[in-house]
DNA sequence: AAATTTGTTCAAAAAATCTTGAACAAAATT
DNA sequence: AATTTTGTTCAAGATTTTTTGAACAAATTT
């Protein structure tokens, strides 16, 4: 459904010419993309490729990259320069990122603008990652034992064969509630 | 919830003289598309959700979870007809399965066609799918990391910090390349 | 050896997912 | 309080992945 979004106050007329988002006062031109270093090339690429193995995105993988190989804090606007990447995208793969505890936030002094590190601790990496990625899985599966369990007639003459399966699979859950917890202490 | 597909234009009518590709001579219908069970239903609705979990397919999970719920070994007749997938699908997914380890092929005296059931033991799912999925990443390790290195200029002021980066990187995969054999061995 | 059954492959269609960009909202500055 | 800066959201477009179905090949039967 097309919508049409309108303002508040239709301040329509105006026709103001409309500047980069980033074009600064004074005319003067947006600042030109800075190039990324051999090593952070190298980086992204690397990241990009291992995010990938886990079937993430391709931009959560640059950022990661990016943030890995650059020794300052990074804001949104520089990842999204730097990178070419949407503003949305910028957005959304920094979120994301943070909320698995993959980047973390630095306030500087002085400058308005968020800015973000990566996180390297193998340790908080992979915790946020079972925690945000496996373990909603896993809450679920109380219940879906049981609605697996109710669906079986007892008096089916399969019903041996069902209850042995749905022991299977009380088994898995079991295994790795126990186990889950284990990599995350490492 | 994930339940049947609807195909989305299921024209062809009356007049599709079209037979179904397991129609006998002698003018016989299509065997009727069996009706899964409860246990079954709810079985496939359950390996869907796992199997989305690793971003897999949906009609990878929908096959294990009909093989998984049902005692007698299926052919890939069996799976398509039952689950209504394609002819492609069904061999690709089995084939799929197949190569993991999740699927076991059967051999029936007398049979002419191949038939399979699900492997259950946790072992073996596991250690098939860290092969297959997450082995192959491992392997170009230390190319990567080679590859990596080199784009470091030593004589450059961000050495030092590149450095430490890629040693955090060496220090992951040396992790992984210990951790992964202990999970197989379970 | 012709016909039939069984299984695979792959181009095209369909579906799912990701990216973009502009509107919006919130916070800070003037 | 108006403007500017900063960050988020989401519909539409772009891209990637999955599914389909028919052609093909191999094995078996007649």
């Amino acid at each position: 459904m097309p919508q049409v979004k309108e303002t508040p106050f239709t301040k329509g007329g105006s026709l103001s010419v409309k500047r980069s988002r980033s074009a600064r006062g004074g005319g003067l031109q947006a600042s030109p993309p800075p190039p990324l270093s051999a090593f952070q090339l190298q980086s992204v690429a690397l990241f990009i490729h291992v995010f990938g193995a886990l079937s993430l995105p391709r931009s959560i993988g640059e950022i990661y990259g990016l943030l890995f190989s650059t020794p300052e804090p990074l804001s949104l606007d520089d990842v999204q320069t730097r990178l070419q990447l949407s503003r949305g995208s910028a957005s959304e793969g920094l979120r994301w990122l943070r909320s698995l505890g993959a980047v973390n936030q630095v306030y500087l002094p002085g400058i308005r603008k968020e800015h973000f590190t990566a996180e390297t601790s193998l340790r908080k990496l992979a915790s946020g990652y079972l925690r945000d990625r496996i373990d909603p899985h896993l809450e679920n599966g109380p219940n879906r034992l049981s609605i697996l369990e109710s669906s079986i007639d007892p008096a089916s003459p399969s019903a041996h064969f069902e209850k042995s399966r749905l022991g299977q699979i009380a088994g898995w859950y079991k295994f790795f509630g126990k186990v889950l917890p284990l990599i995350k202490a490492l």
